[in-house]
DNA sequence: TGCCAGGCCCTCTTTAGGGCCTT
């Protein structure tokens, strides 16, 4: 059985799909052991107008979605990407509302559960001076992925974060390495039982190499 | 008529308020 995890990011014409607001485009980073083995981009035409400042800040005009392909169709073809992966995304809350009402809209299911790695880093780096995906990026030295708020860049930057979190957790805490359900464990928890829960988990692993 | 996201998390808290984070 894969370990894949499908790391999302969406541009949006806005912040919530139920105040009408839909997806401009969509990019999918498959990771496998904090490597990635895939990749699905695409931008999507919804026939929502895009406002002056959404373009300002992703750089997608109405210009380009005229010739995008139905959004629909990206997202199905999307969902066949993932498959049966789990997912994670930067402050999913968000990512994983425009999953769900685009796929619906699509005549689609989205029963993926996703973990967010925005509730993760306060948990990991609870001492970074910002969770935003930017400054922690800066704040952890990860390699540049091109331009943000393009879904593409946003989405690798997403997974590096991930991939180093998991890293983290190996070496910190002297796990083997965390999958997607150790993840979403470790969300739930408060950031207080944080680290108490992680020596928890860390105890089998530290038994059986002795 | 007027307003319009919402979940997490900290603190001047828990019978609440406000900042963060995503576009």
């Amino acid at each position: 059985m894969s370990s894949a995890i499908a790391v999302i990011d969406f541009e949006t014409t806005g912040m919530s799909p139920a105040q009408g607001a839909r997806a401009t485009e969509v990019a999918i980073v498959l990771l496998e052991q904090g490597r990635v083995v895939d990749r699905f981009q695409s931008l999507m035409h919804s026939g929502a107008w895009v406002s002056p400042f959404i373009t300002q800040l992703t750089g997608i005009s109405n210009e380009m979605l005229r010739t995008a392909p139905p959004a629909a169709q990206v997202m199905r073809e999307a969902a066949r990407f993932v498959g049966q992966a789990p997912m994670v995304a930067h402050n999913a809350s968000f990512d994983s509302k425009f999953w769900q009402a685009e796929l619906a809209l699509a005549g689609e299911s989205a029963p993926q559960l996703f973990a967010c790695t925005m509730l993760l880093s306060r948990r990991i780096y609870p001492q970074a001076p910002s969770h935003s995906l930017g400054h922690l990026a800066r704040y952890l030295q990860l390699p540049s992925t091109g331009r943000a708020h393009r879904a593409l860049a946003d989405a690798e930057m997403a997974a590096a974060l991930l991939a180093r979190m998991q890293q983290e957790l190996c070496t910190r805490h002297a796990l083997p390495w965390p999958g997607h359900e150790l993840l979403m464990q470790l969300q739930r928890r408060s950031r207080a039982a944080a680290d108490g829960w992680l020596a928890q988990q860390a105890a089998p692993s530290l038994l059986a190499a002795r």
